[in-house]
This record gives structure tokens, sequence and C-alpha cells, in this order.
DNA sequence: ATCTGTCCCTGGACGC
DNA sequence: TGCGTCCAGGGACAGA
């Protein structure tokens, strides 16, 4: 599921492939869910543009076009966001998967979740955008226009200090984990890297947010920085759905310590990984080294 | 204001 | 082999 690294990895890479080149066509899937502006308007609205900027917003891609308009883009949990002619296994359901020989594998030929497709003047290749459960997100904003998923936003998770989460803590019956993953105090941390840091930082994450000491909170933060910039260098977090637009797998699904890990032994002190469900999300944690 | 539960969606895992 | 059932998970939203 894309988290801060991964939208961060996906970013870097995409900029190059969007920013500067004037969209020719546009294609898209018949409306729905995902689309928070109309398919056809969408169309339309970037039909003859040109991507001047690419930036990012927590878990949000916003590239900004030179008619002053926006184009908001989240990846969900199962997004993915691509260059043409890019080959991966991930881009294909396991049916899709296993009727191909690896040597076979073709270029990725959009199929019925590849729900974006921007085509460019300059006739090179085309970005494309697939969700297979549509929990992503596209939207175009009128110049000036607000979104409310944005205001809302917290600190960037880069961005963040021990003094801030210490501050946001206070008073609050929430467990630490939940804190850690509301996009409103710190954008950007998901399931895989709130486990990891709060690892990382020795925080049982069923702890009440108020009973975090303030100590605990540069750690966590200290962690969360140092996790998620790792995590950007070893280009993100390949476990299910992620692919970087050049079709890459990331490599940090390598070096987590607990998510996804339960029942193996923690690296730190070899006690098995347990795994319960807190904040409504599965959630893994070492039962010694966290308290 | 804060917290909890529900819902959106689909493929994959699992049981019979 | 094949079918049915359950589950994951980001985030919006309703209701307590």
């Amino acid at each position: 599921m894309p988290e801060l690294p991964e939208v961060e990895v996906t970013r870097r890479q995409i900029e190059g492939l969007l920013v500067g080149r004037r969209i020719a066509r546009v294609l898209t899937t018949a409306r729905s869910y995902f689309f928070l502006t109309d398919p056809r308007r969408l169309r339309r609205g970037l039909t003859g543009r040109c991507v001047t900027r690419l930036d990012r917003r927590g878990k949000y891609l916003v590239a900004t076009l030179d008619d002053g308009k926006q184009l908001l883009l989240h990846l969900g949990m199962s997004g993915q966001l691509f260059a043409e002619g890019v080959t991966s296994p991930r881009l294909l359901s396991a049916s899709a998967r296993s009727a191909l020989t690896p040597e076979k594998q073709a270029a990725f030929a959009p199929d019925r979740h590849t729900h974006l497709q921007l085509c460019f003047e300059d006739g090179g290749p085309s970005v494309l955008m697939r969700d297979v459960r549509k929990f992503g997100k596209v939207r175009l904003l009128e110049p000036g226009e607000s979104e409310p998923r944005l205001d809302k936003l917290g600190v960037d998770a880069l961005e963040a200090t021990g003094e801030q989460l210490f501050r946001a803590t206070r008073g609050r019956q929430i467990e630490i984990k939940g804190l850690l993953l509301d996009q409103s105090v710190i954008a950007g941390v998901g399931n895989i890297y709130a486990d990891e840091c709060l690892f990382r930082a020795g925080v049982r994450p069923t702890r009440r947010a108020k009973r975090v000491t303030r100590r605990e909170c540069d750690e966590l933060i200290r962690a969360l920085r140092e996790t998620l910039q790792r995590a950007i260098d070893s280009g993100g977090s390949s476990i299910s759905d992620f692919v970087a637009p050049d079709g890459r797998d990331g490599g940090y699904q390598d070096e987590r310590c607990v998510y996804a890990r339960s029942g193996e032994p923690c690296p730190v002190c070899g006690t098995p990984i347990r795994k319960i469900v807190a904040a409504q999300r599965g959630t893994h944690f070492c039962p010694k080294c966290q308290r």
C-alpha cells in the first residue's frame, strides 16, 4: 500500500515523465467511486494542457497545470502510476501472470483497472494510473479551488518534530498507532511505517496516546524519519501491489523489522513477532521490545 | 471534540 | 477442480 515513501518514489520518477510534456489525449474508465471529478470533465480539462510541476502532500500527488488547475492523485491502497512500456508481474492479475512465462511477458497493456491514461503530443510513452481496488482518487481542481482532503492534512511526516507529536498526543485516549495513522496529525504515515517506527522506538502500538512521554515522541519521530528516508532510498516497499513508475519493485520489504512478519523472531531479541488488530488495522509488534 | 463502526472495491487465501 | 466466504486496507462519513 503506497505510503509516503512509495508516493515520493513515484513522484520523483513520474516528474520527469510528466513535467513539460503537453497532453494530447486522455483515456479514462467510466464514471465511478474512483473519480472525484467526472471523467468527461477530467478528459476535457486535461487535454492540451502541460504539467508544470509535481508535488507531494502526505500521500497525495499534486500536478500543477499550465492553466493554473491542479490534478490531484491519491493511490489509495492498490494504486499504481507508471510509464507505458514497462513490464511487471505486479501489473497483472494472477491468472494473467500464470498464463505467461517470464520471457513472454509483454509490456503492460491497459486493462479494466487502468482508470487513467495520459498520452502526449511528443508521441513518447504515456503515463498510466491503475487501481484494482479503486480506493485511489483523482480530482481536477480549478485555479484557487480548495480541497478539504488537502486542507486537513497535518505536518508532513518527514518534517514533523517530537514536540508536535507530543502536543498532539496530550489528552488523547486513542491508541498511539491510531494517532500516527491520522493524516490530520502527521501526513504520510500508513500501516507499514507506523508499525516499523513503533518498533524502532520501542513503543507498543496499543499504548494510549496520552501515556506516551515527551522522550518517546522524540524517539518515534526520529525512528519515523529514519525509516521513511531509508524506505525512499531503497525504492519503497513492494509487499503487495507497489511498483515504481519504471516497473521495478522497491527494496524496503526486505528491510522491514515487524510488518507482515508475525511469528518470525524479533530482529533484536528473538521473541516471535505478534499480530493483533489496533486502530482497526493489522498491527505487528514485538511483545518484549515494545512497552 | 473525540472516538467507533461502517462502507467503498477486488483479488487472493482458505475451507469444503 | 470449483465454488462460496472472508479478509485486507486509506479515508470519508455518520452517529454516539
